[in-house]
DNA sequence: TCGAAGAGGATCCTATAGGATCTACCGCGT
DNA sequence: ACGCGGTAGATCCTATAGGATCCTCTTCGA
């Protein structure tokens, strides 16, 4: 009686099934995902399906063409890729310079928590490599959420940036390097140091995108 | 046969009669919202309310409770508005000063014809109100359009300000003023003078929030 | 009088069916 | 050979039905 806490939400589990079959490339870039289809695959009625692909439009994975089906979205073009960064740019490092200055003893005790649970990939594998992005997923949004800023968290959010960055799937083998800025950031807000955070956030954001996500997307161009 | 071009899409009526009646307090804030309640009132199935819903989930104007239903999110409170007005103090003064930079000819144009459609309401009615309102929105929406960030417009598009703050009704009786603010902001962006745009456009959101409406608002506590 | 268990009603969730629309293929005419 | 109209199939859109869950009111016992 103690295990069955599972919401008897078929929508989450479709919404996830999908999600990850996008993610993983089991649906091209750019192709059509038929209602009915995806519903037999998975068992289910149509009418869960629609609701979660209603879900994925708002992040941008799918889009709607009324009367002739849901379609994936491309894969971000260099340009848009540009417009993500700048965009986070914007945002990121307004919000740590905030989280340094208003973070209470709870944020703080998460955040270090949070450096303290992600290792560095030591390997290639690609459970390593999984386990990375889920951190820096996490830790960036936990730097958005210590801004205390509902607005700011959300816009950050809806983004999806680390949905649209996996897909590209260019950015192996950047783990020690960006855990060494992330504990930068790090110790500028439990330092209180906003103008540290600030510019550790932006550093960061500058050397993970300018200096080796960019061009390993950039030569990897067809 | 000229005439008959509406698109047979259900679900985008029921999403703009729910967001009326949400609009206008017709389900009052913190409500519940049944579906097949509203599928009978609006003479519909559940399945295109159920789908209008989920749209209406990502703008913040119902929350789900799985198993409970759809329930209206409540008004915004004041530390919320002042959340909102932060955030749109750090976009769109950004993007004032963007536009200024690299709108085209065309953008440019868009943005003297929205200038100069716009009257200022002489009187009080309603429509007025309403009319003003409509030019807000527009407005400000093409300002984050012409910074030319996708990133950021859809940032700014998605906080549904226009809603939320449609939803308070306490901002009548401005509309000359920030008319001329607009005009202000418009000039700079048409003379390419991006600081000059970036600070009207900061003195704009200052003086509609700080000096009219959130005195408004709180006096209007209860 | 107060608290708890149970029954009734309403609601949500999922599945299935029918009508309308779009796409693809095939045959005909120029 | 090329373009155009018609038909068949698949798909989407909407409506309806049944099973499961939650809320509320009533009733019973302490």
């Amino acid at each position: 009686m103690g295990a069955p806490l599972r919401r008897p939400v078929l929508v989450d589990d479709v919404h996830e099934a999908i999600k990850a079959l996008i993610m993983d490339h089991r649906i091209a870039p750019g192709a059509r995902v038929s209602i009915d289809g995806l519903a037999r695959d998975l068992g289910v009625s149509p009418t869960p399906v629609r609701e979660a692909l209603a879900r994925l439009e708002s992040a941008q994975l799918v889009v709607k063409e009324p009367l002739r089906g849901y379609r994936t979205t491309p894969l971000l073009t260099l340009d848009q890729l540009d417009d993500l960064y700048q965009f986070r740019l914007l945002i990121e490092p307004w919000a740590a310079a905030r989280a340094a200055g208003r973070a209470g003893e709870d944020g703080r005790a998460r955040l270090a928590a949070e450096l303290a649970a992600a290792d560095a990939p030591d390997d290639d594998t690609y459970a390593a490599y999984r386990a990375f992005t889920a951190h820096d997923a996490r830790f960036h949004l936990l730097v958005a959420e210590l801004a205390g800023s509902d607005q700011v968290r959300q816009a950050f959010q809806r983004t999806h940036w680390h949905l649209h960055i996996y897909r590209l799937h260019y950015d192996r083998g950047i783990g020690p390097k960006a855990l060494a800025e992330h504990r930068k950031i790090s110790d500028a807000v439990l330092a209180c140091d906003a103008a540290a955070a600030e510019a550790a956030m932006r550093e960061h954001l500058e050397r993970s995108y300018y200096g080796r996500l960019r061009p390993t997307y950039a030569e990897g161009d067809r």
